[in-house]
DNA sequence: CCAATATACAACCGATCGGTTGTACGTTGT
DNA sequence: ACAACGTACAACCGATCGGTTGTATATTGG
């Protein structure tokens, strides 16, 4: 269990890690939008964005929907909070010093200590 | 200076999104730890964790000074809190379905980010 | 002085990343 | 009906990642 939301903090983290992708990010929490309406937005190719588009949702910042021929994209708002509330748990651990409750701020990878 | 800023903002989500740092910010938010006290807690080189040590601090989230031949780092919460903020920005995005595409695509140089 | 300690860094390796082109397939509008 | 559109995915490529081992350089303690 810690160690699938392990993943999932990898995953967001990595998805965010790419300006193409924040900014994509940007514009389906603002509204929905076809994948080959962001894919003109951008000077790469249809394929690349698509696939940015693919880690997003795979990361669950971002779900589709089907609309005839398109697919259409909104942001969630709800796992850039997850995101958010990691930082903050972060910061709690610097705030009070609370070394103790480790397990509890991230699940820690194999170490035996 | 938006390019700069969206590289500070890739390296920061770049450090993130790997699980023993992660870890690793944690304990130096916690308190000053040595590279090599660091390196103890993880079942991996020291090499490995030194390199870990080493993206967090070209990101910025933890800051390295010398103790005698010990390098003593500390997370730096200042740096975690700009993390949270670029994640609070886009909630804002959601918050207000802000239609304006163009300051979207050219974020004022006045904000914080 | 000398051995142990702490760190840094280079070279290397397999895996993944971010991009490309090409192909396939369902859907739509005329 | 069918050409154009929207999407998905595979194969490929150079670059970067996360790890290793090995070596070099300070610094410390006995």
């Amino acid at each position: 269990m810690t160690e699938e939301s392990a993943d999932r903090a990898d995953a967001m983290f990595h998805a965010l890690a790419d300006r193409t992708r924040r900014d994509i990010l940007r514009r389906v929490l603002a509204g929905e939008h076809s994948v080959s309406a962001l894919a003109a937005a951008y000077d790469m190719s249809f394929a690349a964005v698509q696939k940015h588009v693919a880690v997003l949702a795979k990361a669950g910042l971002l779900t589709k929907r089907r609309r005839g021929r398109e697919q259409l994209a909104s942001g969630d708002v709800a796992a850039v909070r997850s995101v958010a509330s990691m930082l903050t748990a972060l910061e709690q651990v610097w705030r009070g010093r609370i070394a103790r409750i480790d397990v509890l701020i991230a699940p820690d990878p194999d170490q035996e200590d």
